[in-house]
RNA sequence: GCCGGUGUGGCGGAAUCGGCAGACGCCCGAGACUUAAAAUCUCGUGGGAUUAUAUCCCGUACCGGUUCGACCCCGGUCACCGGCACCA
């Protein structure tokens, strides 16, 4: 075999690397391309095939834009920080900086073995210390300008990781780390004002170019609504209840208010209430119940009927009762709303149990189920006969304005980012406790804030950090005042690092900012972004909302920081199902470059299926890709004829299709075309030298390797990867001929060849001519001839 | 429950704007080469009827519609996947 590719791969490599063919800098001469790929958490499992798919796309495409002329950066990293290394750290009692250096070098041959062409200079690792200096830097900027706050609130909590979790990591009530039961504890807890930047980042998603599905997931995870607060009087005390609802137009109807167990105003008046021991009661069982639990739909509706409280309906000034129910939720809204049971299928399921008064207030409901339709409104005195939709709605809003009782607003359904971890393998949160001055910032000149090393760091049983117990840590004076005082011993969590990191890829080694002006000049914003699916509503959220500030406060200079984000589907196992240790259908990477060598595996990943789809792993696929590599290698002596004008038309039309497929990352179809293109050169026997050198050009991007080698073969001293890309010629991807179809009554019938510019008359003739229809129209009239130029001609008859 | 997405041969998947369904690959079958096997090369390969070739019928989850013509558009149904989930 002349093209075996343990001989050649690694050479390859070490000339890339040698040669620095993927190392750039700023040249202000050229125009710049900035791709990244989601930076790897270094496990100790090693890499994935999904790693290789996630990265595989935009290697093709980084691949492809250098030849074509553009100054590529395309730089790698590590985000180590993080809960699954400490955990295997404690079990197998190895330091987490050593489990992570061996899980970084790991990675990093991987990587290099598959040939990818990152550039290595550049790489990072949010656990450095000049790399985490920046980290704490950006916190306390936020800091700073009071986007940070501590509160005690109840919080996600995951009793096995003894953590604090945000809300993005407790979805569906499941720990993200550990997939246990999420619980609600009250801790203290940093917070970082993300919902401040709601709006900005619902408003930043029309300037960026992502797919319609990340953008949808994003607006829902942010969730806007907009509607109006209104103030409800209290009878009995000088106080007003304010709510806020989606459904002014629908106050007439409203029949009970429900404030959540956690109200404050339950306790500011707790004298009033006639019944607090039953309150009291419902709040401890309210307690006991998991996120799950509560938030599970159709359970039957709880609560508990207030006495001695009633509260007078803005508009109509009726009278109603209030009570207490855990389906209002203390974290949105005001806590408590007005209850409509005539329109809202809760407030109507409440209403039933409780025999609380429906009062319909628009037409069309048949009294059986909650009516949330529109209509025309009834039963509201100055709003009767309108419709409910934007007229009553205003209209509404506007009385209750004039009566400086409301005020029409809007809701996110995003809440603010609870900061925390009390785990040891983190960034240091840098604040200390001073008992005159309250939280003060560490000073900036002062980091990094180191993270101490430490022999034990299981996390206490009471949820404190490991950190708690380093006295030379923990024991410092006021950076304010000079009196002794504490400092904080929360981490951040694991997406601190990567919520900037793309900035420190364009200056990763400058010591006295995060990055500099030029680099952030020439290279921002990010020109594409490809990752995983499960990073839309976390880390992509976080970091468009770190870099918003950034760019707020003057320090990069782009509102947001990437221009385009696609998503590579899942490798599923041979077997169809998510890949798992635990199911066993694991394809380790390893073994595919051991077998067939990195090429096969980069080309069979980017061959298996649609891109943004998930599909399944198939061994003899693989081969299949294997034998193409073999057929490509074979041509290398099978050249020598001389270009024809139809090996030149399939040529400029193989051009034509890779290079718009990689743009669209259709990389399926354009290996096809490649195979297509291989299969006319067996059939022909031949092929034309300099046509072969373009066709290793194409196929550099995708199988690098084998290209690079068959054009040294050629007789060429340069680098494939950097040789132009090659242009096609628009006139000769056009046959001059073309098959088209015939179709009787839209039926099939037979093909002809006519000539390409042919009119409707002259390929009528040719149909004729051919007899094709013969049979069909036997004994016919014809009504009707549709002539669709290179398609088809379908002809009508009776 | 709400919001997205998907549904095409034995399998992975193709199919610009509504215009030859099944490209390309896998699997499988036949042949060539070989003492033989592997590898390689060549050919075949959606299902069915029939006289192998000609010809005809069926076929893109299901039911219906629009159209000369529908995998594609419209209405309805089912299944699977993903996201959110008492958000007032």
């Amino acid at each position: 075999m002349k093209y075996d590719y343990k001989q050649y791969e690694k050479h390859w490599q070490n000339k890339w690397e040698e040669d620095k063919v993927f190392v750039c800098d700023i040249d202000k001469s050229k125009k710049k391309f900035y791709g990244l790929v989601e930076f790897p958490y270094p496990s100790g499992a090693g890499m994935h095939v999904g790693h290789i798919k996630a990265y595989g796309g935009l290697e093709v495409i980084t691949r492809k834009k250098r030849m074509e002329g553009y100054n590529v950066l395309f730089p790698i990293g590590f985000d180590a920080f993080g809960l699954p290394t400490e955990n295997y750290a404690i079990k197998t009692n190895t330091h987490p900086r050593t489990v992570t250096d061996n899980n970084i070098a790991k990675f990093t041959s991987q990587m290099k073995r598959v040939g990818f062409g990152f550039d290595w200079t550049r790489v990072i690792d949010t656990t450095e210390e000049d790399y985490y200096k920046w980290t704490q830097w950006i916190f306390l900027k936020l800091f700073e300008h009071g986007y940070v706050f501590r509160d005690k609130a109840s919080v996600n909590y995951c009793p096995s990781c003894r953590c604090v979790l945000s809300n993005e990591d407790s979805q569906g009530g499941k720990c993200d780390i550990c997939h246990s039961d999420v619980v609600q504890k009250s801790k203290d807890v940093w917070y970082l004002r993300i919902t401040k930047y709601a709006d900005k980042l619902l408003q930043g998603l029309k300037d960026v170019d992502y797919l319609p599905n990340i953008v949808l997931q994003q607006e829902n995870w942010i969730g806007k609504s907009e509607g109006a607060f209104a103030s409800f009087a209290l009878k009995e005390v000088d106080e007003k209840l304010r709510i806020y609802t989606t459904r002014p137009d629908t106050m007439f109807g409203v029949t009970f208010m429900v404030m959540a167990p956690e109200h404050p105003l339950i306790d500011k008046y707790a004298e009033k209430i006639g019944n607090m021991s039953d309150v009291i009661a419902y709040r401890e069982e309210c307690a006991k119940k998991t996120e799950f639990e509560r938030t599970q739909l159709n359970k039957d509706k709880t609560g508990v009927k207030l006495q001695g409280l009633t509260a007078i309906n803005p508009l109509s000034g009726k009278e109603v009762p209030i009570f207490i129910s855990d389906y209002v939720m203390m974290g949105y809204g005001t806590g408590a709303i007005m209850a409509v049971p005539a329109h809202d299928e809760r407030d109507f399921e409440f209403a039933k149990k409780f025999g609380v008064d429906i009062i319909p207030v628009i037409k069309g409901g048949d009294g059986e189920s909650a009516y949330t339709g529109d209509g025309e409104m009834i039963n509201s005195e100055f709003l009767n006969g309108i419709s409910n939709k934007k007229e009553a709605v205003s209209a509404a809003i506007k009385v209750l304005e004039e009566k400086g009782l409301g005020e029409g607003g809007t809701q996110f359904k995003m809440k603010d980012w609870a900061f925390n971890r009390q785990r040891y393998w983190g960034e240091p949160i840098p604040i200390v406790h001073c008992q005159h001055c309250g939280d003060v910032a560490v000073p900036y000149d002062e980091l990094p804030l180191r993270l101490p090393n430490m022999e034990q760091f299981v996390p206490g049983e009471g949820g404190e950090s490991p950190l708690a117990k380093v006295e030379s840590f923990v024991n410092c004076v006021c950076p304010k005042c000079g009196a002794p005082a504490k400092r904080e011993t929360d981490t951040m969590p694991q997406w601190a690092g990567s919520s900037w990191y793309f900035l420190r890829y364009l200056d990763p080694h400058n010591e006295k900012e995060f990055c500099s002006k030029e680099a952030l000049d020439y290279w921002m914003p990010v020109d594409w972004y490809n990752g995983g699916m499960e990073h839309v509503t976390r880390h992509m959220i976080y970091s468009r909302f770190w870099h918003r500030f950034l760019y707020d406060i003057g320090e990069v200079n782009t509102p947001e920081p990437y221009a385009k984000r696609t998503a590579q589907g899942l490798i599923l196992g041979p077997d169809g199902e998510k890949m798992s240790k635990s199911r066993g259908n694991v394809v380790d990477p390893n073994e595919i470059v051991d077998k067939y060598g990195a090429d096969v595996l980069r080309v069979y990943i980017m061959f298996m299926g649609d891109y943004e789809k998930a599909s399944p792993w198939s061994d003899s696929s693989v081969r299949g890709c294997k034998r193409f590599l073999d057929r490509v290698a074979g041509m290398a002596e099978m050249f020598g004829c001389a270009s024809t004008a139809e090996s030149e038309s399939a040529l400029h039309k193989l051009i034509k299709k890779v290079t718009s497929d990689i743009d669209n990352m259709k990389f399926n179809t354009a290996i096809a075309a490649m195979m297509s293109y291989i299969n006319g050169v067996y059939d022909a026997g031949a092929i034309n030298r300099d046509e072969l050198k373009v066709f290793v050009t194409l196929l550099a991007p995708f199988a690098p390797h084998l290209a690079e080698e068959m054009w040294h073969d050629l007789g060429e001293s340069t680098y494939v990867s950097l040789t132009p890309w090659p242009k096609y010629d628009e006139s000769k991807t056009v046959d001059n001929t073309v098959e088209i179809a015939v179709q009787f009554l839209g039926k099939l019938k037979g093909t002809v060849v006519v000539p390409a510019d042919a009119d409707e008359n002259t390929a009528w003739e040719i149909i004729e001519k051919s007899g094709v229809l013969d049979q069909a129209l036997e004994g016919k009239t014809i009504v009707k001839k549709i002539y669709v130029k290179g398609r088809i001609f379908n002809v009508v008859a009776k």
